[in-house]
DNA sequence: ACAAATCATGCTGTTTTTTGCAATAATATT
DNA sequence: AATATTATTGCAAAAAACAGCATGATTTGT
């Protein structure tokens, strides 16, 4: 066997799985791990692909995912940014979330829009206080450090006194059957107040986090009214979310 | 499974859900813990996440420090903020006010002070909220967009409710005769509170706000304990504050 | 065509890396 | 303060990488 045949195999494994092990290579080729391991050190001096410890993965293996995933998950937000816009109406009273997703809607918030906002979160109150014609409302409390957010009893407490019209949450898992959930017990006990104090309850969600799940729960996904997700309303991914009663968007 | 694969997977799971536990990771990957604390050790080296006890959180998040590079009078604010964090005691439980001198204050605390902190200012709140030791609690209200600080009686009422070793508090306009005064009534009504809700008051004011004063009125020199320019703490034009049993700093 | 040189390949022993385990220290949590 | 959880460290086994060498094939120069 060449070695251009070899290199040209390794190639197109190495493309068709993102990665390959060198001791499977060997296998398939044939030829001793030692020869493998020379060929691929070559590849990876031709910047045909990278070298690793035990095999070789796809150049736009770590490329695509660390930066590049990044970027495609922010497309994605702002899809769901801008669904979630077309629900705001003038003068209308609604709370908005913490994270990436909830922060990407306040972004996009259109600025001639009369809108009074209560929020948990640190960055999103900041977003929302560049937009002029914005009235923003903090509720305080103990600030939970990764999630820049206030948490505990004041904070639900607070929550309990108000009602506002839409609520745009986020949450970390989603799944049809087990509903909303969580990572952090604190986090749930807020977003379970946030619910309450609304009306509706809008969820923003990206669809790689559908059908996850973690231990602790905060409603069911009948508690929420409607879901927004980067996909079009009939994508096959959301078909166990319509037994819910749950408005897709 | 090669390494790559699990730090692939490891930072997909941390960008997507914001955090994660080791312990988690561990059992998805099938690996063991050890390997998943190396995994995570070399990320975070490389920052391509944050890692924390028990875990890592992505970085995105935590890493959107837009500071205000601008500051007028940096370098006297600098020295206030200094002679200010002098008096900070480890376990100390403070509030902190906003403004920009009070923020040059929150920059320089040692991250290795434990500290609770009250503040009605979001950028202090976020600012401090970066710092590992101290707990950040959050006094909500209305946003006043200007000054981005809770407001209102929402705040006020809060304020009440507490009683804080210091308060560092900055004033727009301050004067030995009228005491400290401010431009905004709204902005008056939570620094009186401030001050109510302290044992003891830490005035910060740089020396060209000394001798000015404005429509309403926050409180008299005499409700100050201690008042800090960076003028040393004999100069002249200090003089005509030391009839009022002020400590000058 | 023949010898010399070059190259590819596999083998051997050694070094490095990776990984899991156990004991101990540090840190949260109650 | 006591307990549980998480980190750190050293260690040992396994896997992989590496360097050097021998063999055989291929190319090159004459």
């Amino acid at each position: 066997m060449l070695k251009e045949e070899r290199h040209q195999t390794i190639l197109t494994h190495v493309e068709l799985h993102n990665r390959v092990l060198l001791t499977d290579i060997a296998e398939i080729l044939d030829v001793s791990i030692d020869t493998v391991r020379r060929d691929v050190k070559e590849l990876d001096q031709e910047s045909k692909l990278r070298k690793v410890h035990g095999g070789a993965i796809s150049l736009g293996f770590t490329t695509n995912s660390a930066r590049n995933n990044n970027i495609y998950a922010l497309a994605q937000k702002t899809v769901i940014a801008e669904k979630a816009a077309s629900l705001l109406k003038n003068g209308g009273v609604i709370f908005i979330d913490g994270g990436t997703t909830c922060l990407e809607l306040v972004r996009i918030i259109p600025s001639d829009i009369q809108l009074t906002c209560f929020t948990l979160s640190l960055p999103v109150a900041m977003e929302l206080n560049s937009k002029p014609n914005v009235e923003v409302i903090f509720i305080g409390g103990k600030i939970a450090k990764e999630a820049q957010m206030s948490i505990g009893a004041s904070a639900t407490d607070s929550l309990s006194e108000i009602k506002v019209d839409y609520s745009f949450i986020g949450t970390g898992y989603v799944d049809p059957a087990f509903g909303l959930t969580e990572f952090d017990w604190d986090i749930v006990q807020v977003k379970k107040a946030i619910i309450k104090a609304s009306k509706k309850t809008v969820l923003l969600c990206i669809s790689e986090k559908l059908n996850s799940q973690h231990r602790y729960k905060t409603c069911d996904i009948k508690a929420i009214d409607t879901m927004i997700t980067e996909l079009d309303s009939n994508a096959d991914q959301l078909k166990l979310f319509r037994n819910y009663d749950v408005h897709l968007i």
